[in-house]
DNA sequence: TTGTTTAGTGGACAACATGCGCAATCGGCC
DNA sequence: GGCCGATTGCGCATGTTGTCCACTAAACAA
């Protein structure tokens, strides 16, 4: 249910030059071609690599604004279809149920500040939403990463 | 600043068949290998695609808890220190300042929930960090996505 | 010990994609 | 009309992919 040490590197050496190819790899960790195909596959297969696809940096786009949201919902009507409003919402980046006081956290962007009230105001018209609370987030100190967790795994795994 | 409704369909194919290559993306869109080139490479250029990274699951990699923790840190201090000391913990996924009553907003992973309690103590250890507060992540009904963002923007540069 | 399974190696092959440059064409725009 | 950037279609040499194969090495149970 872990990874090797040599999955580790894959994944490390992939993630700083995607483009490279499955030879170029086996070069560079030297083992053979065949090896790192199989390790690919395999990660792949066990839903480790769940894709290749393009980051795409939404602030590029225009959405400048990122903010988390916190809301409350109406229990009797269950979390599934406010969810499936939420998801309509293309600002909506990413929805969680949590626990604490309140039952959902979100992550939306926009493309300013007045722009973030009217995601929000979608947001809160969607059926069952009671209340909702916004934090802005103001500067990136550490960005989505997950590579420091990799090149920790496979130590975890032995010790 | 902003993308054509190429582009958004050329990031569409890609984030769904992630490993196509320029030639049989060219015929998938109906346009010339050059053109498909040109805009990955100015894409790349301005910033809209950071890079190609193999999408890594922590939860397939045995990190099956998901949290928000949320910090207040002595102010006097700055917040870079934290920051710096917060991304020295592997299990640390994400770092934001923010606005409200507190100071920090992190994602973190964990093994389990005991698991969770170590990698919070390892926070509440960092120098600077006052006190913290956590919420769990039950479920995840929508997870992390920009394809919609994207298939959103030429409309709104449009209108 | 012996036999079995699993992972890795090194090599080969045809088919295909890539990076590159080039001339021609299209569309908008002054 | 004339200019410009973007796009097209083309060809080339080179490198890569997918897929075979036989062989070795290590782990493990009987």
């Amino acid at each position: 249910m872990t990874i090797d040490h040599l999955d580790a590197r894959l994944i490390a050496l992939l993630a700083a030059e995607p483009r490279l190819g499955v030879l170029e790899c086996s070069r560079r960790l030297g083992v053979a071609r065949g090896t790192v195909q199989a390790r690919l596959d395999r990660m792949a297969a066990r839903g480790v690599i769940t894709g290749y696809g393009p980051d795409v940096d939404p602030a590029a786009l225009g959405y400048v604004v990122t903010a988390f949201v916190t809301l409350q919902i109406r229990q009797i009507s269950g979390h599934v279809p406010v969810a499936d409003q939420l998801a309509a919402i293309p600002e909506v980046l990413e929805v969680h149920t949590i626990t604490g006081g309140d039952d959902m956290h979100c992550r939306v962007v926009a493309r300013s500040n007045a722009d973030l009230q009217r995601v929000i105001d979608l947001i809160v018209e969607v059926h069952g939403v009671v209340r909702t609370s916004s934090v802005i987030a103001l500067d990136t100190p550490v960005p989505y990463r997950v590579l420091p967790l990799v090149a920790d795994a496979p130590r975890q795994a032995k010790g």
